[in-house]
DNA sequence: ATTCATATCGAAAACGTTTTCGATTTAACG
DNA sequence: CGTTAAATCGAAAACGTTTTCGATATGAAT
């Protein structure tokens, strides 16, 4: 084992442990010589400070939660990525927790990370979590938190985001100009704010460009483990209620490949008989075939951006300084490839 | 804040902190009317064990690490959900560092997790690592270790694999019956336990058949972040320096990936000018055309085997039982799909 | 020699919990 | 009533660190 301690460091030198603590840590009022001649035994002795001790008399552990609603996943691991990176940076590890898109894991969760004392949360929320009573409490006990990409607006913390609703405009939009008349969508569950954007942002590109609203063209998936299913069984139904649907905008793209399956083997040309966009911009996206055109994503700078804002807040807190919170949005751009005619 | 101690809830009641803590636990020298007490005004106090005061006294976090290669990877973010499941199970949160494929910056996340004092550390190695002078020390520092996947047979402790050059037999020989004659390998790199096995395997299993092993029809890809270019850049090689080759056994999916796009572009058909059968079952497998024929490795099975037995060797250790080693092998199954003739 | 400033160190408290061990009380019994 | 056993409690040490604050020593200035 490895009991070395400050005590053991001072014993050695026969000193006390309060100048070897001092000595460590470059205190002024530690003579050159002394700190040298510690400093030296540290090394020898290969001393390690003891993390649970530091953390009990600091109050802090270095340590963040983070909350996400499924890990494999391409956008939400390339977040993680982010994250993790820019946390090693500053000092700080990640604890890493999956909601499974449930409220009450996502409490679970919440609790846990508390109960572990990480400095500070990072989360996506989970298509289930409608109440947010669980973050108001976060936030009233002063646990820094910050959320990204599925955050609820009336919490009162730092996020990070796209613009969703100008991200499904836009992609609606190039339905609509490479031709597309009549548009379904695909959208995700009811309650997620970015689900409900992207629907808004479909909706104002159809109503800008006078094509009617028609609320049977719009299906709603999920979005959890079944995406892919979930996206053949709306392009089934899809064909079944309709036979004029020239384009389709979807709401991820997993559900889009799911359907674009389901085109292909039934049969439907894309683009040529219908043309599809999905969201994400998935790496998958970019090798099936056709190739998806799509929304992309950037998951890997949402992490950093994420974990910079928790940072500055933990920095600030403990500064005792006031906090103002910030939401940063992130760029996102069409990418377009052969699911669309152009 | 919420700094209530057990202190506070004995002030509360008059009694003193050790009876307090004692009641909490169920110690059996409290009698019933006191623990219910405490129990009652702990609860109405909202009372939450300082962790950093637990671990300090216990010394032990309730936290393990996890380090992998690279978290935006199917393989590897099933493990991870495999993990975290089990782990939250039991009662451990799980801190994930990545290595990026290098052997420094493993060394240097393994660091990262013994100055926390993790209670054990799960990982799957660097391509890079060929020296496992850390692992030992490890090892001899008594930190609990269960390696997967990417393991290093010489290391002395308990291990989570798939007979990867069984798989690589069978995908080859699939190759074989199915007609093809003259087979490349586009291999892993050169340090990889798992890389060398499905070298050898598919070695194995040309000799096995009578077929000449013709080494200028193995290529090298490092398998890190540009796996996809890679499987690109040598199925584009591979024409160049062959012109009769009808089926290759590809290291991992994704460079399998890469192959089929470069093969589609330049017109090659697949499989009826070249067969393919790719490792690992990445979801993207099954939805891009021709679907790839694949070796599945069970990643979520894989992430709970081995927090399973790091969790054992924990408990008997903190038990003072004497730890036998164990390595766990786990079946893995050849998914036939349209890349393959049959 | 006295005063003052500066440099260097260490004692000790504190963080909040767990656990040992001795003290006290209560009940039980002859 | 005295003795013993069982039940119930609390004092205190320990985990290893950080940090305040006072003590001592050294040197310089008067």
């Amino acid at each position: 084992m490895n009991p070395v301690t400050l005590k053991q460091i001072a014993e050695t030198l026969d000193i006390s442990i309060a100048t070897v603590s001092k000595a460590l840590k470059d205190y002024p009022d530690v003579s050159k010589k002394t700190k040298l001649l510690v400093k030296e035994t540290a090394e020898l002795l290969n001393y390690k400070p003891n993390a649970f001790a530091v953390n009990l008399r600091t109050k802090e552990s270095k340590t963040i939660g983070l909350i996400i609603p499924e890990v494999v996943h391409h956008f939400f691991s390339s977040v993680i990525k982010g994250i993790i990176a820019r946390a090693e940076k500053k000092g700080y590890l990640v604890i890493i927790l999956q909601s499974s898109e449930s409220y009450e894991m996502e409490k679970k969760q919440l609790d846990l990370l508390l109960s572990k004392r990480v400095d500070g949360i990072l989360m996506s929320l989970a298509n289930g979590t409608a109440n947010f009573k669980h973050l108001d409490d976060l936030i009233s006990q002063e646990v820094p938190l910050v959320m990204f990409d599925k955050i609820a607006k009336i919490v009162n913390c730092s996020k990070v985001i796209i613009n969703d609703r100008m991200a499904a405009y836009t992609a609606t939009k190039y339905l609509i100009d490479s031709g597309c008349k009549r548009i379904a969508h695909f959208r995700g569950p009811l309650l997620p704010q970015n689900s409900i954007d992207r629907f808004l942002g479909y909706k104002k590109a159809l109503s800008d460009n006078n094509i009617p609203y028609d609320p049977s063209l719009v299906y709603i998936c999920e979005c959890g483990e079944r995406s892919f299913e979930e996206g053949k069984e709306n392009a089934h139904k899809l064909l079944e209620d309709h036979n004029d649907v020239d384009g389709i905008f979807i709401n991820t793209d997993l559900v889009a490949i799911g359907a674009i399956t389901e085109f292909h083997r039934i049969g439907v040309k894309i683009p040529e008989d219908i043309s599809i966009v999905g969201f994400s911009n998935w790496f998958m996206s970019s090798v099936i075939s056709p190739t998806l055109t799509t929304i992309d994503q950037p998951g890997y700078e949402m992490g950093k951006e994420a974990f910079k804002l928790l940072y500055k807040e933990i920095k600030r807190r403990k500064e005792n300084l006031p906090i103002k919170f910030k939401t940063v949005e992130l760029e996102t751009k069409l990418i377009k490839r052969a699911s669309t005619r152009n």
